[in-house]
DNA sequence: TAGATTGTTAATCGATTAACAATC
DNA sequence: TAGATTGTTAATCGATTAACAATC
């Protein structure tokens, strides 16, 4: 049983939301933070948070709450971003290219050190400072740049491809936007980011649930097709 | 208790995996699924989808499994993509431009009829046939056209002015982007997109657990600062 | 010492998994 | 009828919440 220490994906996730207020707080030079105060900027429970904290150890000082450099400094080490993450984006058009853009200029924790595609009307354009790259030139900087993470955003078809390719250089987590399965070996973590699948989750929330269950209620009245059922 | 009929964000958040596979199927033309097909291209177990669509009807044979089509059907009736839902983005920038275009090409469920941004220099650009325009724009096409559903791709600090317009307006869903928890009243729903952290939660499983934890562990025998702790 | 807030244990809640009777 | 697969109930598992002793 080598996971002794496993810890939820539900914890972990909760980590860089509490990172993004310790350094939003130390900007404004605030020395000390109660649980009570970081579940006011993070809409998690104070409790869930001295719990999720306590998995990592005692950080806290009774009575006075967590200073905000120390805590920064200790969920930075936890998370794994104490040195700058190395990552690659596979696939350079709308989506690539503004998640390359974002990650370049807005996450302080992560570098982005190459793009690949394979369409050559776009190959050798530039995002800020970095070149686009033809995806045959993805596993020699993979492996000489020691790459574990990446973002995949080609298309569907592609993403499983892209996926081996990737996992074979080494890397071990993807950050997945294409709407498909990606199939990887163990050991190996996929995170998928699926906009399509948030925005039509929304839109289950945005007219009255009990009105549109009783409408379903209604509509399975209705008989049932057969086994042979095509259409009308 | 008026939500006698509440189901679990976890449930909703799988139909519209159910929903693509779905699409897929009839494009190939077949025409009954069973639980443990759609099980190896969702990635989630048989029970759990037979469970999940229970909550809402018996939708499929004994023995013989579910009519892809009538399936189909009905889940767009439960998430409510039976219209599609025309919705608007504030924030033209490098995401907002790629959420507008991807959901424009790829999403045939959502239909995108405005873009919204306070940047003169980008106001009356196009994307694909849609006109970036003013944000004080925004409230009389949210109620003209009963619009419903947004996306917030605008900077950390802009976003809960934007949400606080929306939902005045009449806005019920809301699918962020920016780095904010954002307050909105009871009755409106949001989801955060929140990009950054799901690539830094993603940095915790690039390198091996085990290892990160035992160095965490090792970390905490030094000694904590005191209250007054700014720096060294 | 009194007040505040952590760290931790116990209780609750909810979601997933397992099992199987129903039935096509 | 026999085989297959659903729909549903019960058992398990895991995560959140509540409570409070520890302690600054």
């Amino acid at each position: 049983m080598p996971n002794r220490n496993n810890i939820s994906k539900s914890v972990i996730k909760r980590l860089p939301v509490y990172l993004r207020i310790l350094d939003k707080l130390i900007r404004r030079e605030v020395e000390m933070v109660s649980s009570k105060e970081l579940s006011n900027e993070s809409g998690f429970t104070a409790e869930q948070i001295r719990k999720d904290l306590a998995y990592f150890g005692a950080f806290g000082t009774r009575g006075a709450g967590y200073n905000t450099m120390f805590l920064r400094e200790k969920i930075i080490k936890i998370i794994g971003l104490d040195s700058r993450t190395d990552t690659i984006v596979f696939g350079a058009g709308n989506l690539g290219t503004a998640l390359t853009r974002y990650n370049l200029t807005k996450n302080p924790y992560v570098n982005v050190v190459a793009v690949f595609d394979n369409d050559p009307k776009i190959i050798g354009r530039k995002i800020h400072s970095i070149e686009i790259l033809p995806i045959n030139r993805a596993p020699k900087i993979i492996q000489e740049r020691d790459i574990k993470v990446c973002l995949i955003s080609v298309p569907a078809a592609a993403a499983q491809g892209i996926a081996d390719l990737a996992v074979e250089n080494g890397i071990k987590a993807i950050l997945n936007f294409a709407p498909v399965k990606l199939s990887v070996p163990e050991g190996v973590h996929v995170h998928n980011a699926d906009l399509t699948i948030e925005l039509q989750s929304l839109i289950y929330y945005s007219s009255a649930e009990e009105e549109r269950l009783s409408r379903i209620e209604k509509d399975n009245k209705d008989k049932k097709p057969s086994k042979s059922f095509t259409h009308e």
